[in-house]
DNA sequence: CATTATGGAACGCAACTACC
DNA sequence: GGTAGTTGCGTTCCATAATG
């Protein structure tokens, strides 16, 4: 019979019985979206072309016969569809006749088959388990990796770690096979060949070298469980899942085929498309090629923020990190300026709260600030409408002294001959949950603070 | 000429198994 | 006890036929 002489799916579905419309539905549920399109052409062919029946209660074991003579071996893809099928509706009893099926299968057992399927299939839907690194643990990871350590255990596992991900090399060898019997010159003779090492696995393998036994990587999984806790990943760091990742992570130059790692150094922008570094260079060298070549950005996060990992160093290590440590002065200027913002924010609100009720609540300006020239933060008005120039003054202590600049003096000083309103609003303890709102008239001529001239002016209040 | 239906085959996941 | 390798099976991809 030639294709086009059959009906397609929709066809098909018209002249099959309510009944088995609903039994194909329920065999459907067992199965993903994706396949169900392909899973259903294949049972309505069943049915309407190979066994003629519109029902499918009336199917038997002898089309069962018909249709797998050899049982269920070597099928392709359709086959396996009808043969589950067929599975199917002697599982839950949707034949009239289902005898013959005891001798090839057991009922319950098969039931049992589909029950797990589908249990299957929500378990991976709602829990995706995944042995592979996600890239926030790859680059935890990463920062304990690209420790500056003479520490031997610390050495150890950035070399475990080097085998396994960077250079790919099973996890058997280097556990069973490679000790520093296998190291001299800085080379490593491994299966792989022999691997030129960077110099800091050089020194680890002299101090082993210095051992009877114990001299090679047999506790990889402790090293690398350690590797995990000082990288402090929320689950148990496995080898499996290092070698996983390094899987998932290797990216294919589409113009030599190899692969390599998708650390951004590995690979360059040419014309637009990304490929390996050979590649690259050997694009650029052709004269006749008109390439751009462009590196790409390195994306590696900068580990300022890095909390202490004593445990990784050695004595002299930490002592040396310690008294080279710079000061952060530009962390602290970022949270001066935290601080500050946050109490202009809080005098903005509180004015706009004092001129509830008023035409001018919403005319205050708190976008004044924006520009130091101008000498003062905030512009709101009393109650009546008059003009108030505020300057805020914020610490997160309780301290009476800020800092005022010449410019604030002079504003300030020049609004008072111009008959305006200059004010400081000096805001303490700005991080409480009561913070406290001193009001300073007239910053020139008030007997409560003193002004002390450095730089800027130093404002005091007198006890 | 574009879209849909179909079936074969490659792919990839996870359970299973052998092994240390 | 836990890992690497194997196997079975569902999913996805792709080519082609059919149809609009």
């Amino acid at each position: 019979m030639a294709i086009k002489d059959k009906l397609n799916a929709e066809d098909i579905e018209a002249l099959l019985s309510e009944n088995s419309k609903q039994v194909i539905e329920n065999f459907l549920t067992y199965y993903g979206d994706s396949s169900k399109a392909n899973m259903r052409s294949s049972v309505y062919r069943l049915l309407y072309h190979e066994l003629v029946k519109d029902d499918v209660s009336k199917v038997n074991f002898e089309d069962y016969l018909k249709i797998f003579p050899n049982g269920g071996k070597n099928l392709s893809t359709q086959k396996i569809y009808r043969h589950s099928f067929f599975k199917f509706l002697y599982a839950f009893d949707h034949m009239k006749m289902p005898f013959g099926f005891e001798t090839i299968w057991i009922k319950e057992h098969e039931n049992k088959q589909f029950i797990q399927l589908k249990e299957r299939k929500e378990k991976v839907t709602k829990e995706k388990p995944r042995k592979t690194l996600t890239i926030e643990e790859l680059t935890k990871i990463q920062k304990v990796i690209e420790t500056e350590s003479t520490k031997l255990e610390t050495l150890k596992i950035q070399f475990c770690w080097y085998c396994i991900f960077e250079l790919g090399i099973d996890v058997d060898e280097l556990k069973l096979n490679i000790t520093s019997d296998n190291f001299s010159d800085g080379i490593l003779i491994a299966k792989e060949g022999s691997i030129k090492l960077p110099e800091k696995f050089h020194y680890m393998f002299e101090m082993l070298k210095e051992r009877d036994e114990r001299n090679g990587f047999a506790t990889l999984n402790d090293l690398f469980e350690n590797l995990g806790q000082y990288a402090k990943l929320e689950r148990k760091l496995l080898p499996v899942m290092v070698k996983l990742t390094r899987k998932d992570y290797m990216v294919t130059c589409g113009n030599c085929g190899k692969k390599y790692t998708n650390l951004s150094h590995n690979w360059r922008s040419v014309n637009n498309r990304i490929v390996c570094l050979d590649c690259a260079e050997s694009l650029k060298k052709k004269l006749n090629f008109e390439v751009e070549v462009v590196d790409i950005e390195n994306t590696n996060l900068n580990d300022s923020d890095n909390n202490e990992l004593s445990f990784l160093y050695a004595y002299a290590d930490l002592k040396r990190k310690i008294q080279s440590k710079p000061i952060d002065f530009l962390k602290l200027h970022e949270l001066q300026i935290e601080i500050g913002e946050l109490g202009e924010k809080y005098v903005y609100e509180r004015e706009c709260k004092n001129l509830m009720g008023t035409k001018y609540i919403n005319m205050v300006d708190d976008s004044i600030a924006g520009n130091p020239k101008n000498g003062y933060d905030i512009l709101s008005y009393t109650r009546d409408g008059k003009p108030l120039h505020i300057e805020v003054k914020t610490t997160s202590g309780s301290e009476d002294k800020f800092f005022l600049s010449n410019n604030e003096l002079q504003t300030a000083k020049k609004m008072k001959d111009e008959g305006l309103i200059y004010v400081v609003y000096f805001v303490k303890r700005i991080l409480s949950d009561n913070p406290e709102l001193n009001i300073i008239g007239d910053i020139s001529m008030n007997k409560e603070y003193v002004l002390e001239e450095l730089r800027s002016w130093k404002v005091t209040k007198v006890h």
